[in-house]
RNA sequence: CGGGCAGUAGCGCAGUCUGGUAGCGCAUCAGUCUGGGGGACUGGGGGUCGUGGGUUCGAAUCCCGCCUGCCCGACCA
């Protein structure tokens, strides 16, 4: 994309009502605009960066068995009175009601439709287990938004929904699901760590949250200096192997780690002194199994192997897919703007034409913005240099190629890495090498 | 929902106390120079002062209602 015309406008003073850096950063660089309290439109570097995170989560979600499908975001009343959560849901959730006067809602969360869709087409104990998914913006009316996307009302998240025929099947599909979640993460670049959760409105027995540690997350956390220890890719857990998942299970359970809300004083006491870690945390993920609440609710079974009926066993996990985006700067930003990591960066470098009408520099600039327009941001505005090497890094690309009319004569570009600062001058073929663009 | 604060140009703000018909910086437009970390000069455009009512010869300014946004708290992906 050429800068001078795309649609991504970066401010250089800081919106007065955004508090944290998070917020002042999307608004700064051109991700996101407010409507109206807890809502936000996405500008098209903002949209791409949602995109790659909701791709890494599909891509992941499918590796172990998920489908994906898509519900819608307005529901009727009527479903969620089968559950009995109508009413229990209380004022946080969003009703409407259509010209027929019949009630509907703006989703929050989708266990009534899907134990609903799950109902009508899955009959026998042959079709089991299922996992569905879908990513799909919700609607929460919480009392308070803030901090930008990190808690909006109107929020995008990936919504998953797990059908087992037993108990123990359950549990292993919500260590397959924790598992997941973990790589995930990883690839989001964020150091995310399970905690033992409440289960809240949703309902259930066994519930993990995940919280990315950053200074100004909501809650305070605890947990052994195993989790930052471990060295997943290493140990290569596969999520398809039950006996992994139980070495899952036993690192859940030899490794302490909660929230305030669930801190166990004499648990945490259990800790070597030296392996103490506490801080901060945003909720980014939070899983679920609550058994047979909504099949037995809302009277869903399926023929077992002897012919009888059965409640299948559900659970449910949610990522934060739009607060992700906040979060994810929260963790990885410096004075000068957003440190994108590699596999969510809105673009994997900016190309900086520091002499826009410079033969030299435009035809080199051409010449490597020829090579992938989609994956390069190139600042072919008039601006001066400093305006560019100033947007660039609030922009936060991983690479940034500068180009000047003192290298270009010598057929030399600069590469900056944004995360470490390191600048390296080489020649073109070396710099198109060390970006893939070769 | 309780407590606090604020709405004046795209953004950041002054002007409100003490009423006299709106201003600064940045951004933007035109031009000249400049050219490796938000450059300089010249000239221009842009505002029903959140909104409705009241007081007054006269309201951004005083009074009343409403709307919107933000901060602290109890709730959540």
């Amino acid at each position: 994309m050429r800068l001078s015309q795309a649609f991504q406008p970066t401010l250089k003073e800081v919106p007065a009502e955004a508090q944290i850096a998070s917020h002042r950063l999307m608004l700064r660089a051109g991700l996101v605009r407010q409507s109206s309290s807890g809502i936000y439109t996405w500008l098209p570097a903002g949209l791409r960066v949602l995109r790659n995170i909701a791709n890494i989560v599909r891509q992941e979600q499918d590796r172990i068995g998920g489908q994906e499908i898509l519900m819608p975001t307005v529901q009727s009343a009527e479903l969620w009175r089968r559950s009995g959560r109508y009413d229990a849901y209380g004022p946080e959730m969003l009703r409407i009601e259509d010209r027929q006067g019949r009630e509907l809602l703006y989703g929050p969360t989708n266990e009534e439709m899907v134990t609903d869709l799950f109902g009508g087409t899955v009959k026998s104990y042959r079709e089991l287990p299922k996992m569905l998914y879908h990513i799909q913006w919700k609607f929460r009316d919480e009392i308070r938004p803030r901090f930008g996307v990190m808690r909006g009302r109107e929020f995008y998240m990936k919504d998953g929904y797990s059908f087992d025929l037993s108990y123990e099947d359950a549990v292993s599909s919500y260590y397959r699901i924790m598992l997941s979640y973990l790589k995930i993460f990883r690839r989001l670049g964020v150091q995310a760590v399970p905690m033992a959760a409440d289960t809240g409105p949703i309902g259930g027995e066994l519930s993990h949250e995940f919280l990315v540690l950053a200074p100004t997350g909501e809650s305070e956390v605890f947990y052994d200096a195993g989790w930052d220890e471990i060295d997943w890719d290493s140990i290569g857990l596969d999520p398809q192997k039950e006996e992994d998942l139980q070495k899952l299970r036993e690192i859940v359970k030899t490794t302490y780690s909660a929230t305030d809300e669930k801190h166990d004083l004499s648990a945490w006491e259990a800790v070597p002194e030296d392996r103490r870690r506490g801080g901060r945390g945003i909720e980014v993920g939070h899983i679920f199994y609550f058994g047979t609440k909504y099949t037995e609710s809302m009277g869903v079974e399926v023929s077992g192997a002897d012919g009888a009926p059965l409640h299948p066993h559900m659970g449910s996990y949610g990522i934060g897919v739009s607060r992700l985006v906040g979060a994810i700067i929260e963790a990885s930003h410096d004075e000068a703007g957003i440190i994108w990591p590699e596999e969510v960066a809105p673009y994997r470098a900016a190309l900086l034409n520091l002499r826009p009408g410079d033969e030299l520099c435009d035809q080199l600039c051409e010449s490597i913005y020829g090579r992938d327009p989609e994956g390069l941001l190139y600042d072919d505005r008039s601006d001066r240099a400093g305006v560019k090497f100033n947007d660039a890094d609030l922009m936060g690309h991983p690479w940034q190629i500068i180009v000047g009319p003192r290298g270009a004569k010598a057929g030399m570009v600069e590469l900056k890495h944004r995360a470490t600062g390191e600048r390296s001058e080489l020649a073109l073929d070396e710099a198109l090498a060390k970006l893939g663009l070769a």
